[in-house]
DNA sequence: CCAGATACGGAACAATGTTCCGTTTATCAA
DNA sequence: TTGATAAACGGAACATTGTTCCGTATCTGG
């Protein structure tokens, strides 16, 4: 999308890349504040910007929320390979699925959209998969042949539990996520008792 | 709601017990036709009244809905006693079956609605299983009793089954329907195959 | 047929997505 | 540094849709 192609004209404008920083940062903000389904509105105040700009930058209001969910999805597979480098596998990986937890938790509003049928976000699903089965594959393979877990879950069927673990815990509450981490624990805890050896 | 209390003091006018019932099968048409999003103008407009009507009667969008769902539920249901009464135990059970892959067909868009967790529409997971599973209930003892099917299946499972092959299929044209139909009679045959003896 | 209550229709209001265009600002070359 | 120009901006204006209000029409019991 911004992306700079070598023989395009002109490059975009400074103040252009700024507000669409500022306006993705606002959606996600008032997303997890107020869903969804908040106004566009309060996303362009929020981020001191007019309708227009929000609009120019992201002609429907799907092509926000699309925008904030593969920027999200992005940041949290982005953590993977530094958890990678700074921790044994074992923990990197726990530490990881811990991070993951917390981005499925924030997509409440998101869930039941995604799977609406709306043709603006069929695309999303493909965008998560593509993304987070292979870092978790990375984590898992490593985690494996350090001895820490076993190696016979499939990354993608991890993600898959883990989702649904999260995203029936509590909202956004101290205790609903305590909760959620705890049967993550458990789940990890699984994953260790039955490492080879 | 339109239940006649014996102490209440006058009877509901007869236009108005008419209206409310043009305006459920308008809805129902619309909804079909439009999804669970279409305007509420477009349905007072076919159901031949105004919106004060409509609002009169269905204070709340979501109220509509509820009515829509509750009656094709109620309509789904009262069939199966008819077709117990002029079908013998297998035919009858295979038959409704059908019957109910229709009514989870129509229900496209609700499907994701009802998972929103908006409050109005709390209550109809509940409604839905507690009018379905008695009636398939039913319908699956007498025909084991009868020896045309196993015994060993739970009335709710079977819903929920079925209603994962209904609403996965197609929408609304033929095809998608005959891919539903061979799935289902696939089902039936899986439950007649293990019938005891 | 009348009186009163009941129900009706649709204009008016409010909230929100989207478009449009006059104004402002970043960029670049002289 | 400065001025020309294209790019981007802001927010008023428009369109759509949920919801409310109230003057008018209709039903019902006597």
């Amino acid at each position: 999308m911004t992306t700079e192609t070598p023989g395009t004209k002109k490059a975009t404008r400074a103040d252009a890349l700024r507000n669409e920083d500022a306006l993705l940062e606002a959606a996600k903000a008032v997303f997890t504040r107020l869903g969804v389904d908040a106004p566009v509105r309060e996303i362009a105040a929020h981020a001191g910007v007019g309708v227009g700009t929000l609009y120019r930058r992201f002609p429907k209001r799907s092509d926000l929320v699309v925008g904030v969910f593969k920027r999200e999805v992005d940041a949290c597979a982005a953590e993977a390979p530094k958890l990678a480098k700074n921790h044994p596998p074992g923990e990197a990986l726990s530490r990881w699925l811990k991070r993951y937890c917390q981005f499925i938790a924030t997509k409440k509003g998101l869930a039941s959209a995604l799977h609406s049928g709306d043709p603006a976000f069929s695309a999303l699903p493909d965008y998560f998969r593509s993304n987070f089965e292979p870092v978790l594959a990375d984590l898992l393979a490593t985690a494996a042949k350090a001895g820490d877990v076993r190696d016979d879950i499939a990354a993608y069927d991890l993600l898959r539990a883990i989702g649904n673990l999260a995203s029936s815990g509590g909202q956004d509450g101290e205790d609903g996520m305590d909760h959620t981490y705890r049967m993550l624990d458990l789940m990890i805890d699984g994953l260790r008792f039955g490492k080879p050896r």
